[in-house]
DNA sequence: TTAAATTATTGTCCAAATTACAATAATTAA
DNA sequence: TTAATTATTGTAATTTGGACAATAATTTAA
């Protein structure tokens, strides 16, 4: 232990990494950004960036999911903080993970400065990351199962109108487990759906009937505490 | 948005605060600190500090509870990161939250130089504390809440050997419900448990049989996948 | 037009877990 | 020795969970 002044404290950085969660196509995935510069240049990352001193951490999130996506008014999920002393080669960078979940048909990838490729990968094939993100990535994907089991964010991934079998495949991939189809409609019982009229399209056998969550239904029957989301 | 050099950016700090739960008299409690120095000199605040450049994040926050209490290879869990602009009067602080589940009995409190006084103050009896310390709290035991109904972590709040009713007790007060005795020892029934011959001392009634926690066991059963806590 | 194939949806049965409540056992204090 | 208190175990009814079967709706190919 040694004595420094007061002021010597305040020669920190903090960033915030920003990790996007999709479902498409059966699985789960992330954006993953190709760093332009350096250090860690050409290494695929977790899109991330330094906080402006006067911003909150969330919104620096939001900014930073805003210039990739150009979505906004997404809610975020704080995962964890990473500050090893020697995580980042330029000085000391301690970094706060958000999550933000979203529908990838929403909108169109942008391109950005820093950013020299862009993609959505599966989390079952998660390559080589800059700096600790693969850590941090697979730290931030066991907090997302967590709350899949007990909170109704899986709706923010799946389109706004699902199939049943949709839903359950979702769980399948993020749970690595099969389900039975039958089991699984029972479990998800009192969960406020809509069913709509509306059939699954372009599918060659029987089309499936299309839900939605009530999500307005849903916040109610919390408040009155008779009902819990859980899976 | 406004550009600004990257050694500007290192101009913040960060601190470390650690929340040491305790369990006693039926009670989940929490260490606080009564401030020495300004700011919120008097008030009552959860320990903290600012962390030392080369520092790690855990490492700081068991320096911390070392210097309060002189207990050291604690776990240390870690809670949410608060970093609003002006949650601290004299610059740009973020602030870890860390916490930390110890024996009360274990130890002595130590005074600290930053300290003026320190007690045990039960969750339900919370005073108004220094800067955001009342949320970071409340967040905090919120995970801490969370993790008893998915982790065995109740044994390290109560004594090595405690009776099966202290336990039932811990959960009621966390959860805030009372529960049947023979059902809770039902859905405790497959917790590797060691029963021991000794009884309860000076209570004047039928003694309860002691029991420890089979850590080595409970190790053994979750590596097989053949045992998950659940409450 | 019809039959085969495919998938959606619903139902049944049994085992396991949960709940409410009762009964019994062990100990202390008078 | 008895009353009081608490620990511990048991029972029965209900609810939930999992395996599997049956039926319904739709597409495709003959």
């Amino acid at each position: 232990m040694y004595l420094i002044n007061f002021t010597d404290f305040f020669t920190s950085a903090f960033s915030v990494d920003c990790i996007i969660f999709g479902y498409s196509e059966g699985k789960i995935k992330a954006l993953l950004i190709k760093r332009a510069i350096e250090p860690y240049e050409n290494f695929w990352a977790v899109p991330g960036d330094l906080v402006y001193p006067t911003e909150d951490l969330p919104q620096a999130a939001e900014r930073i999911l805003l210039e990739l996506t150009g979505l906004s008014h997404i809610q975020m999920h704080q995962s964890q903080s990473f500050g090893k002393p020697n995580r980042h080669p330029q000085g000391r960078v301690i970094t706060i993970a958000y999550f933000a979940l979203i529908r990838i048909k929403d909108f169109e990838i942008k391109a950005s400065s820093w950013a020299e490729d862009i993609k959505w990968t599966a989390m079952d094939e998660i390559p080589e990351l800059a700096f600790d993100h693969n850590f941090i990535l697979s730290e931030t994907y066991a907090l997302l199962k967590q709350k899949l089991l007990n909170e109704p964010v899986c709706f923010d991934l799946l389109p706004e109108r699902f199939t049943l079998n949709e839903m359950q495949q979702l769980y399948e991939f993020a749970l690595e487990t099969d389900m039975d189809k039958a089991n699984f409609r029972k479990k998800i019982k009192y969960v406020p759906m809509i069913a709509h009229d509306e059939k699954q399209q372009n599918v060659k056998h029987r089309p499936a009937k299309l839900f939605s969550f009530n999500k307005k239904e849903y916040t109610n029957q919390v408040e009155k505490k008779d009902y819990q989301f859980k899976m």
